[in-house]
DNA sequence: TTAAAATGTTTTATATGCCTAACTTTTAAT
DNA sequence: ATTAAAAGTTAGGCATATAAAACATTTTAA
């Protein structure tokens, strides 16, 4: 059985920023890395290595970063829980965009997968419930 | 305009602790702030020397713990986060009770005023809805 | 092809938050 | 009043996460 340690919120950002960067450029680069999370470039090395070292990214000095198989399920789930509430608040609950987008970036550590799932399938009734005016006021 | 820099989860966590104790025993002590937080004596006294630095509670070495009126009003403010999420992961998303508990803890510390308030109203619209049947199933 | 710019790394340092263990103060029991 | 137990504090350490600055490598442009 291999166990998969929970990790810090600080590095499931950097696996779901390293995720996106490989969707827009097949693959992430330190700086852009930096840049993203709006640290500096030396502080990115270190948290390279580290998930390098749990096999979550492929990583060689001066080389470019891509995620290994279970490095892309960890970022997967993230980016999941992201899309679903940034839309559950801004959607649902009509809280502005960017704020939206920033407090999903902070709630997403936060949920299990239990509880993620009841919540998903709670907003999906929701919205098949349009006879009431639950949604769509300020 | 005094400004109320953020705190550290961590932070509003001894703060909602505090809280609680000095509800149950009217002050509340290193000791019993250790163990509901499952962290050690000696890291305690630290975190309330920060505390009191900032005017949160009141401390004197070897004396009881308090809220001052800034703490108490900070600390209030995360047990409403706190009571409001946990009924709705309970309730509305049939979370179980313990789980829903310590993902409130989480969550609690990742959203602001203005999102809180529309998540408020947008609970009281769903229990003012019973004629869908949005609540009380797996 | 070589020098400058861009990118990446290393080192040193800081802050947070926690632990352990030794020590001090307070409290409670006799 | 004395002393043992309980509670609180201090000191030293460790891990994480970050910054700044110097250094190394790679890329780019001339």
């Amino acid at each position: 059985m291999i166990k998969r340690p929970r990790l810090s919120e600080s590095l499931e950002d950097y696996l779901e920023t390293i995720l996106a960067l490989q969707r827009e450029n097949t693959v992430a680069r330190s700086k852009d890395i930096a840049q993203r999370l709006n640290i500096k470039r030396g502080s990115v090395t270190g948290i390279l290595k580290k998930l390098a070292n749990s096999d979550l990214i492929n990583y060689e000095p001066y080389g470019y970063v891509t995620l290994t198989p279970e490095g892309e399920k960890r970022a997967l789930e993230i980016e999941r829980r992201h899309v679903f509430l940034k839309d559950f608040l801004y959607r649902i609950l009509s809280v502005d965009e960017e704020t939206a987008d920033r407090t999903a970036c902070r709630m997403e550590h936060a949920m299990d997968n239990q509880v993620f799932d009841k919540f998903k399938a709670f907003v999906k009734k929701i919205d098949a419930c349009p006879h009431s005016d639950v949604q769509h006021d300020t």
